[in-house]
DNA sequence: TAACATAACTGATATGTATCATATTCTTTT
DNA sequence: AAAAGAATATGATACATATCAGTTATGTTA
């Protein structure tokens, strides 16, 4: 962990890089007390962050990195509910809670900053502006989640595998000109698990957009070759 | 409407029996203002309280009374996404919002109080407990809703439907002994929309259940005879 | 009370989805 | 480089669900 060390020394709040995390919106004195405080880690690809039923110590804050956070059914199926990102929040869902009810994994290499329970609550108690970003941000999820929740229950395989690969277009995606370049670290199993389907279903679905050549490959990546055909075809449930 | 205006002497919010009121964690002088500028208004059965789309201009507060939010998914097809009753707070997705993504409507007479936003931003900022009062609110909201998008992508039309009835249980239901009776203004396309199904499966799925004895019928409303079959069903999908 | 409109219900059928078995490709390990 | 294991892909079949058409019941209005 000699790169832990190295890299340690960026993690001071006030001159880190990231801009998106709510702890800029501190005072000064906070932002300070969150710097002693904090605790910075390296999570591997694959590492466990928390888990679901694991007891809620306080919040996560991305530094950089992916992360999937998900929700496992009966027989071990698994339900992906969201991926963070760089600045993104996690482990919210548990404020007020003893126990988280979704689990989180890096999906690749991650650097995670953990603020306890006591010192969160001090400081959004002090912080307005962080407070209503929290609050609109709790909204905001809350509007994702439920829309999400509509969708899955009312569109095709086909449909799911379109709005799949619209989320990892948000999350991965690298634009080349038209195309959108998904170099990500998913399984198709996982892929699959945005949508709540199985893999056989997600990869049938993908060959015949692969097929009409909506989709393509390139160096094992998926390449969204066309993607407005998936707006167009998602277009019915993303109105207003 | 002179109903409304001989009621309106109960809704000093001082005074006010609804104790699940988050008003009630204000300071006394917070609470004042508000009960001197929040307006109380009826809704009749069937009445919209905001629609998908409407602007946010507040936030609203159930007096007493029952609110289905709801969101429209494509050819017109709806999916329930909560019932709101007594002291719950409604609107409070469209935080940091313009517009609201899901509508919301009385499905029995309800008096509802609505607080304009310049004054609910400033009541949250100065209360500390009703802010985190609403800051947990949010995050189980979360919690509910990623749990029951899992579910709904992962349920049977059985189990579905038995799971709506419990949803229903815990808002309309009444015990009498064993048995819960359902006393429910929702038709069955609306109990149907709770599980995003069609009605003719809610029905059909309803009578297998009722050639099984666990749900019967007593004055046209829906009794539960056998919870715990309804329990043991979903058991599978609420363990942890 | 009759007529109408809405809601509730039933059955048949077509379509879509889940599941299983198996084949192929890729990746990792020795 | 060979072998083993994992991930990806494909096809066949059984099952569940959606949809449609039509019937019965209920409630509302004139």
């Amino acid at each position: 962990m000699a790169n832990f060390l190295k890299m340690s020394a960026n993690y001071f709040c006030k001159t880190c890089p990231q801009k998106n995390c709510v702890i800029k919106l501190c005072s000064e004195d906070d932002m300070q007390e969150v710097s002693d405080k904090k605790e910075t880690s390296i999570y591997r690809k694959g590492q466990v962050i928390f888990s679901e039923g694991s007891t809620v110590f306080g919040i996560y804050i991305i530094h950089n990195g992916k992360v999937k956070v998900y929700n496992t059914g009966f027989n071990l199926k698994q339900q992906i509910l969201r991926f963070s990102v760089d600045g993104d929040l996690l482990g919210h869902r548990g404020f007020g809670a003893k126990k988280y009810s979704i689990g989180a994994i890096a999906i690749e290499d991650s650097v995670i900053c953990f603020i306890d329970n006591p010192l969160y609550y001090r400081i959004i108690k002090r912080n307005t502006e962080m407070l209503f970003h929290i609050m609109a941000f709790y909204a905001s999820e809350l509007r994702a989640a439920e829309a999400r929740m509509k969708n899955l229950s009312q569109m095709s395989v086909r449909e799911k595998v379109a709005e799949s690969l619209q989320i990892m277009s948000a999350i991965f995606g690298k634009k080349e000109k038209e195309r959108i370049v998904l170099d990500t670290p998913l399984t198709r199993q996982e892929m699959a698990e945005i949508g709540g389907m199985r893999p056989e279903q997600f990869i049938k679905e993908l060959n015949i957009f692969i097929a009409d050549k909506v989709v393509g490959f390139s160096d094992k990546n998926i390449i969204i070759n066309k993607p407005h055909v998936l707006t167009e075809l998602l277009s019915i449930y993303n109105q207003q």
